[in-house]
RNA sequence: GUGGGCGUAGCUCAGCUGGUAGAGCACCCGGUUGUGGUCCGGGAUGUCGCGGGUUCGAGCCCCGUCGCUCACCCCA
């Protein structure tokens, strides 16, 4: 055993996983590109404040569990637990809401949460997520629905669930609020859970425990709240969702644990998972930029745990067999024959080729053998008759096959289809 | 922060009521002096997480400690 190990509770991807993740991440953000979005590059740490102002003080997330630390400036910075607050920094920092609205985003990259580890969560995850800003209108909220539900069919998910809701506007959370202290105030509660619905009385809904749910049973709901012009918006949503045939539940009591939600939330939730069942979520997030700062511009949008979602691959074995796989594997079998086989593999990887080659004296036994374990799809043997002849034996590694073919990369490459 | 489970070969794990370690897979060599997989033969590998205690004797029992893991809270 080593004496260094990763720190507590870090995901790590090395071969063959790491390319199961690899693809995961392609196939998140190739349909993100395919709806119109542009990459966004950020910083892993911010300014503290553009969280604790962003997400909210009263959040667990800000509240226990960032990594925040000082640097030798004596500023305050913290490694981003979530996405769209930093976004929105850059959007306002660079005058990005000032042109053709929406904008579009898409990012990717690790984000940190010091929290107690468990299956599916960790301290240092990955996120694919997309912003759409400076659109109110209901479509756009269905659009970046679309978006995730498209990535998770490319990658071949079937057993996930959309969950919707509406937070409304701030006047009809604001009268929700109220009856919800008031009957919260009614129930027998411990202190702990008393303390939580105190900072975020909607809290009691997201609660695992029999008894608080049946406590909470009837419990007024926000959705009762809204007004006319939220309900009309999220009716909205919800009739070109079905129009484009996403399937979705209602869930009244979900509870998103960020501050920033405005209107449409939702959440997306694999079956064969443990208790970290949420794959992605998001929501409509309308008075965030003007919290940082910024105009008093709209937004949507979500993040997709990789993590977790590379995990419902596996559990619904939904990934391609062969990934990065490798066309060509040379197995040189002389001192001459290496050199031969150096020049031709950088010369078809110009080519686009994916090649490898046997390296060290194991004999050709050996050389052949290593291309077997490269998973490569053909092998070739370079040696004395090679070059003296010009000619070679292209063998396919799956049939045993021989294809006759010129010893240089053009003839090679046409043998192998990629002409 | 709270609770449960688990630490034995590179990996997955077995190891009886205590008698100083094993299997499968993987790896290496050979059977095969120019073609891999299958098959056959051979081979290397362990401070049994760490520290202490009980015992003639501890992988196994006791105490402590560290780590991993699952769950609660919360979230991707």
């Amino acid at each position: 055993m080593s004496k260094f190990q990763a720190p507590k509770g870090v995901s790590e991807y090395y071969p063959p996983n790491s390319q199961q993740f690899e693809y995961v991440r392609d196939q998140l953000l190739r349909t993100a590109r395919l709806a119109g979005y542009k990459l966004i590059e950020l910083p892993v740490f911010e300014d503290t404040e553009v969280f604790t102002r962003g997400v909210g003080e009263s959040t667990d997330v800000v509240s226990k569990e960032m990594y925040t630390f000082e640097d030798r400036g004596g500023r305050s910075i913290t490694l981003r637990p979530e996405g769209t607050a930093g976004v929105m920094r850059a959007v306002i920092e660079h005058n990005l809401d000032k042109g053709q609205l929406p904008v579009k985003l898409f990012y990717t990259g690790p984000f940190f949460r010091a929290e107690r580890p468990q299956a599916g969560r960790y301290r240092q995850f990955y996120q694919v997520g997309i912003e759409a800003i400076g659109f109110n209108d209901p479509e756009i909220d269905v659009e970046v629905i679309s978006v995730a539900q498209t990535a998770f069919k490319a990658l071949g998910l079937k057993k996930f669930k959309l969950n919707i809701t509406s937070l409304g506007d701030s006047s009809s959370r604001e009268n929700h609020r109220k009856d919800l202290v008031k009957f919260i105030s009614g129930l027998k509660l411990d202190e702990a859970t008393l303390a939580r619905a105190q900072i975020n009385p909607l809290r009691l809904f997201d609660d695992k425990r029999e008894e608080v749910k049946a406590a909470m049973a009837k419990a007024p709901l926000l959705l009762d709240y809204l007004n006319k012009e939220s309900k009309q918006h999220f009716e909205t949503v919800q009739g070109l969702l079905k129009n484009i045939g996403i399937d979705f539940q209602i869930n009244p009591r979900m509870v998103r644990g960020l501050d920033y939600y405005t209107g449409t939330t939702f959440e997306f939730d694999h079956q064969m998972l443990g208790a970290q069942s949420g794959i992605g979520g998001g929501g409509r997030y309308d008075g965030l930029m003007s919290s940082l700062g910024g105009a008093d511009v709209s937004g949507i949008g979500f993040g997709l745990g990789i993590d977790r979602i590379l995990l419902a691959c596996q559990a619904e074995n939904s990934l391609p067999a062969e990934l990065n796989e490798i066309d060509l594997f040379v197995a040189p079998i002389t001192e001459a024959g290496k050199a031969a086989a150096f020049k031709l593999i950088s010369e078809l990887r110009l080519s686009g080729v994916t090649c490898d080659m046997a390296y060290g004296d194991r004999g050709l036994k050996g050389a052949m053998k290593a291309a077997d374990r490269s998973g490569a799809k053909y092998g070739l043997v370079i040696g004395d008759d090679e070059l003296a002849t010009g000619n070679c034996q292209l063998k396919s590694m799956s049939s045993g096959q021989l294809i006759s073919s010129n010893l240089d990369a053009s003839d090679l490459l046409e043998k192998l289809g990629k002409k």
